[in-house]
DNA sequence: TTTGAAGGTGAGTAATGACTCACTCACTGT
DNA sequence: ACAGTGAGTGAGTCATTACTCACCTTCAAA
């Protein structure tokens, strides 16, 4: 026979690739130390003495997975847009949805704790590419928003730290402690955003609406 | 000789509390995948064998661990006080510097989250003394409040958790990430309750006063 | 003085962990 | 036709792990 059509053999990179994902599924789901060479190599289908072929070490492996899950930036451009037209509203929320959205998977968040918790040598990196960035955007969209006089004089750092918090806070309780929602996603964001726009949001002395009041 | 007077033979309680303590430190530093027993006996000042003396399996050791750290309540109290009185910025304050406090030990925090992610049987237990607790007690404030008429129409299970949500992410970033505080404990926690209260407070209709107005 | 229970241990054991090695297979360029 | 090469593996090695067991020490009550 002159090939078995069925499976060509994968290509180095996407063997890579496929251990890196069969790998970050475990690794999330049971840590660094809890998941096995032999489990990962079952799971991407391949033996374990390859595994050991394409990465030299388990934790070399994690380290790929930590370096490659890199992503985000689609949002932030279009948290840039609404930025610049000053939609406090629109920033707030986009922001929130990102993160409280139907179909995340937790894998990225689970992730993210344990190789905190288990202080990996790469979990800074990956906590500035996955978390940082949100935060320094929303704190220098915060302190422009205090310049305009638009918002009350507050830390930016520590107000920006606030709303993500709430939000993270709240994949946590529902992703990792298994905490149900009540509330739909659209609900639970616009309330959220609601909360605290309010408390941030500076009163023109008198007049106000309850509707939203950008600009 | 009589007796080596300078080591008294510990009971078994409090070698069992010796056990507990060390166990704990280790498995908040290090999950309960990445902790060995012969670790734990070292750190006690013990033989390995010992350990399994008093708890049948490492595990068990674990759940003994989960299952002690059980306290709070002095806190509810004095919050339970000063929701009677109606006293907001008090409650909330309370609650948050509680949280955020100067020496807190990032143990149970530790320990809290790696039973979640590692998915012990009893992390369930653990996280409800800890942190449900909080949230219902202040969401049943926060609908108190909203019957009276003092505070906006909001999900109260939602706005407890946004609170806590900053509270506990500021401790996450501090503690787990290492991210550096900026500001003192007090001005973090006032900030915080500042900018919450603010957005829940319903306004009169006119009049508005920046500084603090309660009741 | 004996006894026996409680506290304690050194030296295992069986299983499992990460990692290695000698080797095969399938395909390609010459 | 066949050497070369990159993909792939079965069967290890050796250290470590959770857990066991036969035995020791101390001390108070009988």
């Amino acid at each position: 026979m002159p090939q078995t059509s069925r499976t060509v053999r994968p290509s180095s990179r996407e063997r890579q690739d496929g251990l890196i994902a069969a790998a970050a599924a475990l690794f999330a789901a049971k840590g660094f130390n809890g998941t096995t060479t032999k489990e990962i190599a079952k799971s991407a289908g391949v033996s374990e003495a390859l595994v050991f072929k394409y990465f030299p070490t388990k934790r070399a492996l994690y380290a790929a997975i930590l370096a490659e899950k890199v992503t985000v930036n689609e949002l932030l451009e279009a948290v840039e847009e609404a930025s610049k037209k000053r939609d406090d509203h629109r920033v707030f929320t986009m922001i929130a949805s990102y993160r409280i959205r139907p179909n995340v998977d937790s894998t990225l968040l689970r992730l993210l704790l344990f190789s905190a918790l288990e202080g990996h040598e790469l979990s800074d990196m990956f906590f500035g590419k996955h978390h940082k960035v949100f935060y320094d955007h929303l704190a220098a969209y915060i302190r422009t928003r205090i310049e305009d006089g638009a918002f009350r004089p507050v830390d930016p750092l520590l107000a920006a730290r606030a709303f993500i918090g709430m939000v993270v806070h709240h994949r946590l309780l529902h992703e990792i402690f298994g905490v149900p929602m009540h509330q739909s996603h659209e609900d639970t964001v616009s309330t959220y955003v609601d909360l605290f726009l309010t408390g941030l949001i500076k009163k023109p002395a008198s007049r106000q609406t309850p509707g939203r009041r950008a600009r």
